[in-house]
DNA sequence: GCGCACTAGTTTCAGATGTTACCTTTTTCC
DNA sequence: GGAAAAAGGTAACATCTGAAACTAGTGCGC
């Protein structure tokens, strides 16, 4: 049998972390540019921009959990909104060692501006699929995540 | 008009980029401990023995192509590749340059040990999805991929 | 045959990222 | 009510990463 190639039945190219892997740098990496060059930030600073957005103001350790960021790259990003005058941050009246985060009105202007452009590429990348694979990419995309964690913390016992 | 959230339409849970992101760096994250853990290997380097494995001998270039990784790190995975033997590095006979890197028999035989271990981590992953849903998802991802370098390339020119 | 543009690969350097340790405030619970 | 444990957040450190500069070798044009 065989010419040393494909023994196990491993082929990188149908392996199906690596597909994710690579579509999903892909991706990211085209994004990530896109705001850098127009709008100079950074892809977790846009994404605490747009829970604040949808949500209204949080505590720090509401959008670690929200975004599934660490909290270090939370801190970091929010000091360089705060820098910028995107978003605010005051003292938490409950606890004092809990911070409030919330948009600027030039905050919400920026993300208003930005929200069409995001979606519009959005739909570039999904253009000429079917509205439904869309959907099932989705929800394929929540159970893999749901698998890996599931699979993560079996391991880390 | 409205309670301020949701007013483009912008909902960060069911932005794709966002979400193949997440899932992603679920997977990716869940696989890396797990090579690095058992075998030292990080994704790249075991992105290299694969491809090895598969396709025999290659240029550093070739694998370059063939991974969608940077030059410099494939060059360093390599580095480290060859110091722990596990591959080795000849002059190309025709490029001066260029060098070509194989298994060893130590690296084949790592291979082999590693391949079913990924093969079940993938089916664990994947179980519960009907089998045409994952080769719809497989599809999927390269569409996006394709769009997004499709993008890329429009944006840099 | 020789100069100039080009490619393969490595090194260097600056910025991003994550892990650990730390400080402060709050909560627990005896 | 006070000591100990835990949580919010930051700082410091090591590590990783990619861009750009660099080295060495190729090959075209003439």
């Amino acid at each position: 049998m065989s010419t040393l190639a494909s023994d196990g039945g491993l082929r990188l190219d149908a392996y199906l972390p690596y597909r994710l892997s690579v579509a999903s740098n892909a991706v990211s990496g085209l994004i990530a540019r896109a705001y850098e060059d127009r709008f100079g930030l950074s892809i977790p600073q846009w994404r605490l921009l747009c829970v604040l957005a949808e949500d209204g103001a949080r505590t720090q350790g509401q959008l670690v959990a929200r975004t599934v960021m660490d909290k270090v790259t939370v801190s970091r990003s929010a000091q360089g909104l705060v820098k910028r005058r995107l978003i605010g941050r005051s003292q938490h009246a409950l606890d004092g060692r809990s911070h409030v985060l919330a948009l600027t009105a030039e905050g919400q202007r920026l993300h208003a501006e930005i929200a069409p452009l995001a979606l519009a590429y959005e739909a570039e990348l999904i253009a000429g699929l079917e509205r439904d694979e869309v959907a099932l990419l989705q929800r394929l995309l929540s159970r893999l995540q749901a698998s890996a964690e599931r699979l993560a913390a079996r391991g880390s016992t």
